[in-house]
Order: C-alpha cells, then structure tokens, then sequence
DNA sequence: GACATCACG
DNA sequence: GACGTACGTGATGTCC
C-alpha cells in the first residue's frame, strides 16, 4: 500500500454533520421503524442526505479527504467563559435524541470519518482541519450554510451550502458580512448573536460593526479609538460595553488548534463496504435506501423483516423493486376480464387514465391502466395510432391490438360504479372527469394526492413524481422524451404502445404504492377525520361544478376589448410624447430607464436584478407630479384586463358547451384554500368600476338569474373566536361595523363620530393581524412612518390582549410541533419557523394566519360538500367558488328558495364539528350577471 | 424560465 | 436596532 501525505492537489470536504441531522429532521415527517416503532425519521434523511452527497461526488471537485464532524455534549470551553453561551437553544425534540447516536452509526456505514470530541464544538475542529490542510498546501470545502463557519473562508478554503448548492468564496462572504473572512470575527464580536446568545455590542447590527471595522481596521484598534466615534450613543455603547465585546469576539472566534488524535491522512475517502453499509440499513429498515444501494453496488438487497409491533390495518407485502415490476399490455377481453376478476378479489384497484392533453373537458382518453398490487400492472390502450409509414407525417390509422374502447368502456363500468371497490387515483377529479365524459361515475374513491395533501401540507408539494421520489424512493418514467416538447410536441395517442405500456402501467403501479404507503399513515398523523370530511367527499362537487361551467357572453367580451385597444392606443400616443421617444410601455426595464435616467426623476430604487422598480406604488407617487406615469398606470390597467380577461377568457369558451369551465386545484394552496386555474375565475376583477364590468359578461341562461351567497368579514370572525376576544364577538352578536367599533375602540372616537379615514385605517390594521402584523408591513400599507405604525400596533394588542396571546401560543406550537392546525384538524406545516433569519420571519407569520385562512376555507368546503344535497330537486347549479363567495346558476322560479337553502347551509357549516362563538352571516345577491350578483 | 407586475380573497 | 416584511393564490408580458 503506498503512503499518501495530504498536499498540494488534495481536496478536503468537511461535512457539518448537524447541520445535516437538524435538515433531515424538519425536512421528513415523523417516521418510525416499523418493527418497534423507533423514531427514525431524521436518520432516514441523513442517510439519503449522505448517499446523494455520495453520488454527486464526480468531476473535478470530487473529495480526495472527507469527514463527517459532530458536535460532542453541550458543555463546551466556550460555556466556561460565558456560561449563558447558546444558553437560549431549544431543548433537542425527544425523538431527535435516540436518533444522533444513530447518525454517527450511519456515517460510519458509509465508511466515512467521523470525528467529534468532547468539550469543543464541530465548528472548532472543523477550524482546525481546515488550517492543517491549508498550511498542507490542499483545498477544503467545508459543506455547511452556518455563518460562524466564514471566517474560515480564503486561500484555496471555500464553504458549500449544499441546501442552495451555492458556493461561498471570499466575495460570498464580503457580501454577507461587508468585511473580509479574516475580519468577520470582528464584526461577529460587535454585532453578536442572538441565535448562540453571543451579546456583541447593543446597538449594533451587521451593517454598522462592518462600517466601523473598515473604518478602523480591526476591532482592537476600534475599541482603543472608539472616542473618535462621532456618534454619541454609539462612541458611549463601545466604550462601556468594551469588556463584553472582546468577550464577544472569544466566543465567535474558532480555535484551530484543538487537540485532535488523529491526522489529515486518516480522512481519505474509502468505498463503503457493501456488507456493513447494507446491514446497516437493513436493521434501520430502510427498504427504499437498501433497494437502491445494494442495485447501485451490484449487491444483493438485504431481505427486511415485515414484523410489525402494533399491528396496522394494511396487508402490504414486501413491494418488489420498480425494476423487477411486470407491466403487461392489455389486447384482448379475455385478459381484461382476468384483471377485473382479481379487481373484485381483493376490493380496490389503482386507476390512471391517458390523454391528448390537461384539459380535462377537451382530451380523449387513450388508455387506461390499473394496478392491484405493487409490482404488477396493465395498460389498455385504446385509440393509439399506429407508427408513421414516413418520417414526416404520423398515421391516421389506429394501432394493431387494440380492444374497442367501447368494448373496454362497457367491461369496466361496473367495477368503476360498483360501490364496493374502492378505485385509488393521484389526482382523482381529472380521470372521474374523463370517464364521466363516456358515462361512467367512478365511485368510490381514495386520492393519494389528497391523503398527502392531508398529511404533508406545507412540507412539499403533491404531484406524484415528488410523492414517488420522496416516498417510494423511485423516480417515475420522464414524459417529457415521449411527447417531446414545443413546437414538435405529439399527443399521448402518437406515443407507440410499447413505450406508453411502460409508462402509464408505472403510474398506476406507483399510485398503488403511495396508496399503502399513506393510508395506514393517515390515523398516526391524525388527519382521518380532515381526509375524509373535507378532501375526498370534495372531489365529485367540485368534478361538477368545473363541468358544468359558467356562460361568458363573447360580445361583450370582444365589444370590451376593442374599447380597451383604442384607449391604451391613445394613451400610448400621449405617454410617447411626453417621453419625447417611443418605447414599449409594457418593458418595466425601459418605462425605468425612461423615468429615472431620461427625465431624471429622482428616487429611483433599484431591485435585485438592476432595474428600476416602477410597481404600483412607486407609480402613484410619481404621479402626483409628472403626467407620463399617471398615464403609464391607465396604461397598465387597461392592459392587465384586456389581456388577462376581455382576451384570454375568450379563448377559453369551450365549443362543446359555449361556457368556461375552470379547474380547482384541491392540494395547490398550503392553508386548505382552493386554486382556480386554466382559467383562474378567483381574480376576475371587481375593485375597480372599469374592471368590475368584466363580471358583466359572466351570465346566466335564459329564464335563470346568477346567485351569489358570500360570508362576511369570515377571517375576522374565525380570528375573534379561535383569539377569544370578547369585544370582537360582541361587536359581531351586536352587527357592528367591526373596523368602526375597532377604530373607536383604538382611538376613542365615539362611532357617531367616526370618519372615514379613521375607520380606513382600523380596518388596515384589522387586516395585518390576520396577516401576521409588523410595523414596517403596516407602515407601507398606510403610508404612516414607521413609528406611528408601531404605536397602532402597540394599542392595539393593548386593547385586544387575546391577540397578542394568540400570536405567542401560536409561534410556540409551530416551533414545537413544526405545523399549525385549524379548528378542523387541518395541519399546515411550517418547516422553516425555526430557521434563522428572515425565513423564520415569514414563516413566522405563515404560521399566524394559517390557522385562520384555513379554517375559513374549511368552513366553505364544508358547506360546498352538503350543498349539493340541499338543493337537490332545485332548478339550480353551483357553479364558482371564489374563497369565501359561491356563485349559484338558478332558474327565476327558484331564486328565493336556493338563498333560503343555501344561506342555511353556508352559515351553519362549521356545526356540528366545531362550535363557533361567532356566528357567520352570508350576504346574498342576484342579478342577470355577475355584476349584478356580487 | 426568471422576474416584475397586478388581478382576486 | 439588524435580517427584509404584510397572508394566500394565478396569468401575463418582457427579456435573456
């Protein structure tokens, strides 16, 4: 064996290793193994953390030295000097602790140094690597996002944040501290931490110690100098403080020479040895993990026992691997009649329907594909075309051996029908749409989308190719190489049978697998009453409703559009000449360059890309003013609503039903709130005059009227009863005007006496603590200073002390649990609450108006889902959903009746889940068109 | 495909 | 007094 040295031409990585465990912990749900019910979740991250980190390991960056580095007990040197250093961390969550041991056992499975010693901090022996290999002559990456770790930075030393994929060099780190790597413990020393609990200097923040220490040089010669300081309070803080800034900057500052027992040459990177890795994930139960490795090793995948303490309800046997699966194709009745006999065997099946395309009211089915257990699917195809004879042209022929899609259609619909086989989709509402277009009503049904979004809400999103990658593990065949893309895109129909077989019997396969996985998971998580109250029963009134459509009258349309196009044409004429030039309006790039260069406006802010910032606000400045951006803004608004709405809807009139039909996405919103798509029909315009006669072309048949039923002041509602603010439910028992009684209650104006103004602001105010309030935000939004905002605030959690608690129990159960709940049992979850930075502070308020946002929208789906059973027998059709307004399609006869019944409805449908202290009150209006109904 | 802008609750 | 701020969405046009 030849000795190596570590030099010149070597490359250390050093892994911070809790950065990693704290990542994989908040990143992935509470797993558990499943033989005794061990927490595992965090060491299942780091594992696949690892093997990824592993993978990505090629090219020129590639390590020759590697090690993990761990933190050792919590009593360090540093608690020794200051011993309310990190004095402020967060006790380690219970099921994290069993956890950290394992970790170490997983690095060294992956036959990966691992080093940690008792009394120093990861941080300290990552510092003391790092100068050994850079005195050696070699490179480091150290793979960590923590900035302590920066002031390591420099001479062939860089840091990765492997979150961001970022590389941080020399100038990464002048950008983040304003001072160079061998500087940031000076500015560390002043500014503190609050994080590690490190005091600094009171006062002084990143950006000011970075302008002093320039200024000085380094923090000694600013502490002997600090009289020369002009500020006063500033000079009076350095010069007291002096004892505790110089303890500040021992704290932050990294020792290299920790004493370590071994070398640079005991880092080099190793294989894993295939047997101890493997058994390794075999005792932690890693099926996936293991599965992938051992095929990745040419080895054998370690066999896994299914044992299972507590026994769960599912019969799930060890899943073969996605490459042992056998998918079949489907060509004849007898073969079809075999699937449906093992279909009504076991009670459920998994089904996948192809299309020409997304749009669910315009596609042809193409195939169909069923699964009934893991591993072994089938595709039917039914109206490929068979292969082009030349290479320019595709056949108009059919394929050879494909059942007649009535045949398949007539074989089907009694397992589709049957109410004792449950049918498993991903996304359900798209294939019952489709096979509601040949006839036929799936039901019943289970959604692993759905059941997904009812577990991990907030965590990821609930497309299958991310479900199957984080949760089986799989990647799912790409569609992107059969359809090809742009211009030469072909339909799923031009995909040859062989190729599409693969591919759509995979997605069923995989929907049954996501299936197993997530519904024994459903009661652990503790959102079976959320999943099945208010997402599964969801999917067939909204498959309805976006095929029912709503009639949008084209003239109008159009007639509204030509109007438009005269006005902006005019307007453009008029901005043109006062810029002296023509330009394209619509370039925010060029309208900047126009205002702030050419006519040398001042105050012109940049934003992150370079260009002028010339939004709304910054417009209705310059515009009492100067003329050109006053126009600029007409400009605009006729623009948005002719492109957005008097054009774009038009094309989305279907020639089958002359209506709109529109999507809801279900899982799309994190706080339960619906999204409307393809057309969006949540933002036709309507605070506007010019704008709200766009609603004038949303019209009802003849002999019928739009309906439209809207809960009022909803949030505010929810807000004051899950607070529990006393004067917020009275004003509503009462029917008060809440801004008004909030304005008089904040500024003691009597409500005879209230203007409106006053009230305006109550209301700007009422709506930030729904929003999570801060000074600044509400500042902006009134255009008051800052300290003025504050002092609002201040008054009002002051007159409103149930608010104030809401908003601390709230934060503290989110950091605590890593999810929000509404009074349904909804869970938000808000990974990024207990980040640093301003991460935390938008999560932060995420997490405030989560629980309120969501338990409104709960609050509709509930009355959404009972009302299809309430106006049964009615002349009349729910069509839109627009939050907290729905809008109904009913004969003239029925109008009275469907207000009474759907009033009803919508204002009782928390009961008798949750009992509100605030009643909810619908206001209702009717009208020829939406305009008129709103 | 990212970004800026703007429509809604 | 420092991070950079109101919460949740989707569609459009520009520009690279």
């Amino acid at each position: 064996m030849v000795e190596t040295t570590f030099g010149k031409g070597c490359h250390l990585h050093l892994i911070d290793g809790s950065a990693f465990i704290f990542r994989a912990y908040h990143a992935l749900p509470p797993l558990t193994r499943k033989s005794d019910g061990l927490p595992i979740g965090a060491v299942a991250g780091f594992c696949n953390m690892l093997h990824r980190y592993v993978e990505g390991n090629t090219g020129p960056d590639a390590p020759t030295h590697v090690a993990v580095i761990f933190d050792k007990g919590s009593h360090t040197f540093r608690n020794d000097m200051y011993d309310l250093y990190k004095a402020n961390r967060e006790a380690m969550p219970e099921d994290l602790r069993p956890q950290m041991p394992l970790t170490r056992r997983a690095t060294e499975a992956f036959n990966i140094a691992c080093k940690e010693l008792e009394g120093f901090e990861a941080d300290d022996i990552i510092a003391t690597l790092s100068c050994q290999a850079r005195e050696a002559g070699g490179r480091v990456t150290i793979i960590s996002s923590d900035k302590d770790l920066m002031q390591l930075v420099g001479d062939g030393v860089e840091m990765l944040d492997a979150m961001k994929n970022r590389r941080i060099d020399r100038d990464g780190v002048i950008e983040k501290f304003g001072v160079g790597p061998d500087r940031v413990v000076d500015v560390q020393a002043l500014a503190g931490d609050s994080v590690d609990n490190v005091p600094g200097a009171p006062g002084i923040g990143i950006k000011t110690a970075a302008l002093l220490i320039n200024e000085f040089g380094d923090l000694e010669t600013l502490l002997d100098r600090a009289g020369e300081i002009k500020q006063p309070k500033r000079r009076q803080t350095l010069i007291d403080m002096r004892d505790q800034i110089e303890l500040s900057k021992r704290l932050v500052q990294l020792d290299c020479d920790t004493p370590l027992d071994f070398g640079l040459d005991d880092l080099e990177v190793r294989d894993p040895d295939p047997d101890t890795l493997l058994s390794f994930l075999a005792e932690m139960e890693f099926r996936t993990l293991s599965r992938r490795i051992a095929d990745q090793l040419g080895a054998e995948a370690p066999v896994i026992e299914d044992k299972v303490a507590p026994p769960t309800d599912t019969d799930a046997p060890e899943a073969p691997s996605f490459s042992d699966a056998t998918y079949t194709c489907v060509h004849d009745a007898e073969t079809l009649q075999d699937w449906i006999d093992q279909i009504r065997e076991r009670g459920w099946v998994a089904v996948d329907t192809e299309t020409t395309g997304l749009n669910e009211m315009i596609a042809d089915l193409v195939g169909i594909s069923l699964c009934v257990e893991a591993g072994r699917a089938c595709y039917i195809p039914l109206i490929h075309k068979a292969a082009a004879t030349d290479d320019l042209f595709g056949s108009d022929d059919l394929a050879e051996g494909q059942m007649a899609p009535q045949t398949v259609l007539n074989l089907l619909k009694p397992v589709l029908e049957d109410p004792a086989i449950l049918k498993i989709g991903q996304n359900m509402k798209y294939d019952a749409k489709i096979f509601a277009r040949q006839g036929i009503e799936v039901a019943p049904i289970d959604d692993t989308m759905l059941l997904s979004y009812a577990m991990h809400a907030g965590l990821h999103n609930h497309g299958m190719d991310t479900l199957s990658e984080r949760y089986l593990g799989h990647t799912p065949i790409p569609i992107k190489p059969l359809l090809g893309s742009g211009k030469s895109a072909i339909t799923f129909d031009k995909v040859p049978v062989d190729k599409a077989t693969e591919y759509a019997a995979e997605d069923a396969d995989i929907t049954l697998r996501l299936w197993q996985t997530f519904k024994p998971q459903l009661h652990r998580n503790q959102v079976t009453t959320v999943y099945e109250t208010l997402e599964r029963p969801l999917v067939p009134v909204l498959a309805q409703m976006e095929m029912h459509g709503v009639k949008i009258d084209r003239d109008t349309l159009s007639r509204m559009s030509n109007a438009f196009a005269q006005k902006m044409a005019g307007l453009e004429a008029e901005i043109h000449d006062l810029a002296g030039e023509t330009f394209n309006v619509g370039s925010p790039k060029q309208l900047g360059e126009i205002l702030f260069d050419k006519m040398g406006i001042e105050g012109g802010k940049r934003g992150k890309t370079g260009a002028y910032a010339t939004g709304v606000d910054v417009l209705e400045d310059l515009a009492t003013e100067h003329d050109l951006p006053a126009r600029v803004l007409d400009w605009r608004q006729l623009s948005k609503l002719k492109s957005t709405y008097t054009d774009a809807l038009q094309t989305h009139i279907n020639p089958d039903t002359g209506r709109v039909h529109t999507s809801y996405s279900i899982a799309g919103a994190s706080t339960g709130r619906l999204a409307s798509t393809d057309p969006n029909l949540q933002n036709i315009p309507v605070r506007t005059e010019e704008g709200r006669r766009i609603r004038e072309a949303f019209v009802a048949e003849p002999g019928n009227v739009l309906v439209s039923l809207d809960y009022s002041q909803i949030e505010l509602r929810i807000l004051a009863h899950i607070a529990n603010i006393p004067a917020l439910k009275q004003a509503f028992a009462d029917g008060l005007d809440i801004h008004a009684m909030t304005a008089s209650e904040m500024f003691d104006v009597p409500l005879d006496e209230m203007t409106p103004d006053i009230r305006r602001q109550a209301k700007a105010i009422n709506f930030g603590v729904i929003y999570g309030i801060s000074g600044f935000g509400l500042a902006r939004n009134l255009r008051i200073p800052r300290s003025q905002a504050q002092g609002f605030i201040d008054r009002y959690f002051e007159r409103f002390p149930g608010i104030r608690t809401y908003m601390d129990d709230t934060k503290a159960f989110a950091k605590e649990h890593g999810f929000v709940q509404t009074l349904f049992g909804r869970k938000i979850h808000t990974p990024e609450i207990n980040a640093k930075g301003p991460r935390a502070s938008f999560a932060y308020r995420a997490a405030i108006n989560a629980p309120i946002q969501g338990t409104a929208a709960d609050v509709i789906r509930r009355a959404m889902i009972r009302m299809p059973a309430a106006i049964d027998g009615l002349p009349a059709r729910m069509l839109l959903q627009v939050h907290d307004e729905l809008l109904f399609e009913v004969a003239e006869t029925a109008v009275d009746d469907i207000i009474a019944r759907a009033r009803d409805i919508m204002e009782n449908a928390a009961d008798p889940a949750v009992r509100l202290d605030v009643k909810l009150t619908v206001d209702a209006g009717q009208g020829a068109n939406w305009a008129q109904a709103h």
